[in-house]
DNA sequence: AGATATACTTCGTGATACGATGTATATCAT
DNA sequence: ATGATATACATCGTATCACGAAGTATATCT
């Protein structure tokens, strides 16, 4: 798909699979890859980007002599996506004038 | 709204303004402000672009003693914005991803 | 022994939306 | 008459950001 047109859809999709449950960086990928694909370089800048802005928290643990790191949401991520909910009404209403047959039957 | 979430959507959108009618720069920045607004820079930028890729032709004619650059939709034009439905569907499975409920009772 | 999977990081590049600024004419208000 | 606003297009520099390439390191599979 259009790298465009998955901008501004990333982060959100970050937030969204890690919502539920506190996860880590390679396991998000994976889970995402049937919605959403995303080369790892961008999905760690994203959680980095994520942390800066406190909308997700991390916590590294060791897993199998390795550190791993596992985020979780915060308030400010969970109001993200809300927020999210509030731009995708605009979003369709831009989904139909593109779409739309005739622009000038109106 | 989120300047990222407008990417993708820019290029289609000032196609689907041209798409029934020739026009010109200025007009449709008014004709598209109510669905989505975006500076003069980016319009003539974008116009340059799609005129670069083929999507657009054109005229260039004087009106009240000034050029102005009319524009049409070309074939190609029409193709992208056929594109776009169909990346929209990948775009609807994103949505209801980020949107869902609980993502563990699937 | 080599390939693949797991797991995270850093760097350089290209695309692109925007504000600022510039040019030029016409129309409106004071 | 003079200043402000609308029309109309163009250019430049900047910031954001997704990506591929490459690197580090361990575990498991073939």
């Amino acid at each position: 798909m259009d790298i465009q047109l998955k901008r501004g859809l990333l982060d959100v999709c970050v937030l969204a699979a890690i919502k539920d449950e506190e996860t880590y960086g390679y396991k998000i990928i994976k889970d995402m890859k049937p919605y959403i694909e995303m080369s790892e370089s961008t999905l760690y800048t994203i959680l980095k980007r994520l942390e800066t802005a406190q909308m997700v928290k991390v916590r590294s643990a060791e897993h199998n002599g390795r550190l791993r790191k596992y985020y979780s949401i915060t308030e400010a991520g969970l109001k993200r996506i809300d927020e999210f909910r509030d731009d995708w009404k605009e979003i369709m209403n831009i989904y139909r004038f593109v779409t739309r047959e005739d622009h000038n039957n109106e």
